[in-house]
DNA sequence: GTGAATTGATTACAATTGTAAACGAAGGGG
DNA sequence: CCCCTTCGTTTACAATTGTAATCAATTCAC
């Protein structure tokens, strides 16, 4: 039983959160007054989000005075990284290559970032596999059509022509 | 006035989608057959889905007797390249390379892929810059704090201290 | 201390999403 | 020809999300 908080947070919470990591301690005044520069957000606006926020316990409150001050309880990173696991959930793990190829080229990169993308390529190297397993289910990606064994099956059925 | 179709798709969406994309053509059963093996939903559930996708024009409906062949009327790729930007917006273009390199780092690659990726890294040496620029609004990452001028400015006045 | 400003909490309300039953037209079987 | 199945459409309804006004308790300014 991990006490496992859902990282998933919506786009407003995105903007909100990202000021709190920012800046590890802020007020909601602050949150406000950054995000101003950003969203057409009236202030009653982004008290909802920091609000919600707390209630979901991605965001800590220490009292200062009669105010609150916002700290992150979620690992930035950790929020991330698990929203894009998500998004790589939606494709094929035979495409994963392709896709990260993508966000390579698109990319604006130092030669620093280059230099430490060519040792995890290294690294990965060494685990290669020959082919990359598909782990879609039948009928969900091309690798495996779904091969239905009835006759209403229309996939089958164009192939008996 | 591009006529950009919105290419945002919900979670329960993405599976309908996969099916349709992965068999180019498919009736309504075989989709909810498919999504059986996946998802706990009854076939209504389905058909709402289907029915919203058609609404949001991401499918095309063709008739074949009294029923639909559905297809996709939107590119898997750009859907997929679409939700990927949308992620990477979350983060400052700094952590961009390090988070191309925890994707790396965590994805199964055959050794083609990985041929492939150095040759985009050795494309991307040609226009690598010194230092990546930090493309948030202040106060929301760490690269600029907001550097408010107000006295009411928290970061600020602990800084004063 | 009394009124104005702050600020978190409460309430509001429409749009979207997840989940599904019910309905209605159209075919298929007998 | 009539009933049953099939399949798209309509309707339902709760939860989440976006957007915001209002309220109530403080505090600050005078």
């Amino acid at each position: 039983m991990s006490t496992e908080i859902d990282l998933k947070i919506t786009d407003s919470e995105w903007e909100i959160m990202r000021v709190v990591w920012a800046q590890k301690e802020v007020t909601s005044k602050e949150i406000i007054e950054v995000l101003q520069q950003k969203k057409d957000w009236k202030p009653a606006t982004t008290k909802t989000f920091i609000g919600r926020l707390a209630n979901k316990d991605m965001l800590d409150t220490r009292t200062e005075g009669r105010r609150y001050i916002y700290s992150p309880k979620v690992n930035e990173e950790k929020v991330v990284k698990s929203a894009l696991h998500e998004q790589f959930n939606h494709i094929c793990n035979r495409d994963v290559g392709n896709t990260i190829a993508y966000l390579l080229s698109n990319a604006t990169l130092s030669l620093k970032d280059i230099e430490k993308l060519e040792g995890v390529l290294e690294e990965k190297k060494k685990d290669a596999v020959e082919e990359v397993a598909c782990n879609c289910i039948p009928g969900q990606c091309e690798c495996k059509s779904h091969h239905c064994s009835k006759d209403t099956c229309r996939e089958r059925n164009l192939k008996k022509e």
